[in-house]
DNA sequence: GCGACAG
DNA sequence: ATCTTGTCGC
């Protein structure tokens, strides 16, 4: 697939930040409820700055894979919280312009809306890509939240500064909830909606977990 | 002012 | 993210 790369990379802090309040008002917060093609999408890190980026798509329908790339690179920006995405985005991206099939929702392991200047990495790729993009994180990062039930489809809301920026997801039952956040084209609702029915048996999405494994093994 | 801070 | 042993549970 195609993906849109228009900036001069960033060399500090100050322009990255610039890039993500320059990128933010492309962010549209409603769109498709349902996806024939999902994307999960992970890094892993060998040590160094060394990278592997994989892309797995999955039937929307029966989770079942359906292509599966990945990319080699170097870390493309030191890791600071809030500008994490800078890392990882050149590696994402070439795997996903190597992908023969295009998504039509991209799940991004980290956050989307709920990051300090509301643009984390699901945002961001979803703005490059012009895809629907969630984000499923794995540890709280912005804003306050309480514990939500011990069921399977139980959340609550998190919320900064007086705006509900993501949900804490239970994807099952008595194990610790995920962070959901809308990335771009795509409401709560549905996120949250996705982020469960993508979850087959385990606490991440399937396609965060093929993802995940690729990385790692890559063939 | 200080600490905390996606992966 | 990654460095690691043991332990619990299916």
């Amino acid at each position: 697939m195609h993906v849109e790369r228009l900036h001069p990379w960033p060399t500090g802090v100050a322009e990255a930040e610039a890039i993500q309040d320059r990128l933010r008002v492309h962010v549209e917060l409603t769109g498709p409820t349902t996806f024939t093609l999902v994307a999960g999408l992970d890094v892993h890190y060998h040590g160094d700055d060394s990278l592997t980026a994989a892309v797995v798509v999955l039937d929307g329908d029966t989770l079942a894979p359906v292509e599966q790339v990945v990319a080699h690179g170097r870390a493309a920006f030191p890791y600071v919280p809030g500008l994490f995405a800078f890392r990882e985005l050149p590696a994402l991206v070439e795997a996903l312009e190597r992908l023969a099939v295009t998504p039509d929702l991209l799940v991004c392991d980290g956050y989307g809306l709920a990051h300090p200047r509301g643009f984390g990495l699901a945002c961001h790729l979803g703005v490059l890509t012009g895809l629907p993009a969630m984000g499923v994180g794995k540890t709280p990062f912005i804003g306050t939240h309480e514990t939500p039930g011990p069921e399977r489809g139980a959340w609550t809301p998190i919320v900064h500064e007086g705006a509900t920026i993501g949900r804490a997801l239970r994807t099952q039952r008595g194990v610790k909830p995920v962070y959901v956040s809308q990335g771009h084209r795509i409401s709560l609702d549905t996120a949250t909606d996705q982020a469960l029915r993508l979850t087959s048996r385990y606490r991440l999405p399937d396609p965060i977990r093929h993802a995940d494994h690729l990385a790692r093994h890559p063939s």
